[in-house]
DNA sequence: TATTGTTATACTCTATAACTATA
DNA sequence: TATAGTTATAGAGTATAACAATA
């Protein structure tokens, strides 16, 4: 028996989290939704990649050096929407942990490129094959047929700041 | 002329960030979108809400005490998906702020009811105005057609970790 | 002058453990 | 025993300012 039920008697209906919610006009919020869902998604993932101990943000990292490698810091934390003062730390803890490193870049004796080690290039693919199935549930709970829609309306939100 | 396209000579499209990032599979993931989106809308929300200096969170708060008041903290904070612990000095500083307020909850010595302050129900309504702007911005993004069935993806998201 | 890497700093949000007083 | 409120603490993530080295 839920402590809320017997507080709010007025409305029996007010036991659980949802019934509360739903009072308040959140629900019908674009922005409350997303930080929610966000929320729960990040969750999942972190879960889904926990024996790696991986978090979204490094899993991005290491998804464009992949990608790209050579890239420079400036270059991998604009493009992943990280302040370059943030990104050095970030950086710094995957070079410890021997996943990627900082290599001088040719013709510019400023910046790094930055390359997986080959260890990093281990770990990557297993850590695709464990994101593989964390985003197959997401693409469940999306729907299939309406995935890509749906990514083109969360980028559209993404834009919401530009120019 | 974008230092990116001068160190990666073999690819003169990654001169900027989303030529780059296309290339790291992280624009096909669910949950890397969702994170994007999230960012760029609690800026934009901040920035919304600039004038008064309410963030989501604390709107979040506002906004379930105003529609159900005299609900308790942990009423509040688990609808919300907070911490009880983390509830406490986000309260204080609407609290200290004149905006809402504790009160005795009936019945029970340990357990407060949560109230808005009449300065708090005036602040609320001029939130729910500027709100409104930022929510019709996210709308047009989305698509008003296609509001609800987001909302439901969001939703079906959020509930990823239950059960 | 501008950019790269870096350090320092601070704030928000989140997560856990532990204590107290009441139930 | 369990719950409400609280404190303490720590880890992410984000934001700004400043500096040295290099362009």
């Amino acid at each position: 028996m839920g402590a809320a039920g017997d507080i709010l008697e007025q409305d029996p209906d007010v036991s659980d989290d949802e019934a509360l919610i739903q009072f308040t006009g959140l629900t019908g919020y674009i922005g409350y939704a997303l930080r929610r869902a966000t929320a729960a998604v990040v969750q999942d993932f972190v879960r889904s990649l926990a024996e790696f101990d991986i978090r979204p943000t490094q899993f991005g990292v290491l998804s464009i050096i992949q990608a790209r490698p050579g890239l420079t810091q400036p270059q991998v934390s604009s493009a992943l929407g990280i302040q370059r003062s943030n990104f050095v730390t970030l950086f710094d803890e995957l070079e410890r942990r021997s996943l990627a490193y900082r290599a001088p870049a040719a013709g510019d004796r400023r910046s790094y490129a930055l390359y997986l080690t080959d260890h990093g290039k281990v770990v990557m693919d297993q850590l695709l094959i464990a994101h593989r199935q964390h985003e197959q549930r997401l693409t469940d709970l999306v729907g299939t047929a309406d995935k890509d829609k749906f990514l083109a309306q969360l980028k559209a939100l993404a834009r919401i700041g530009e120019a």
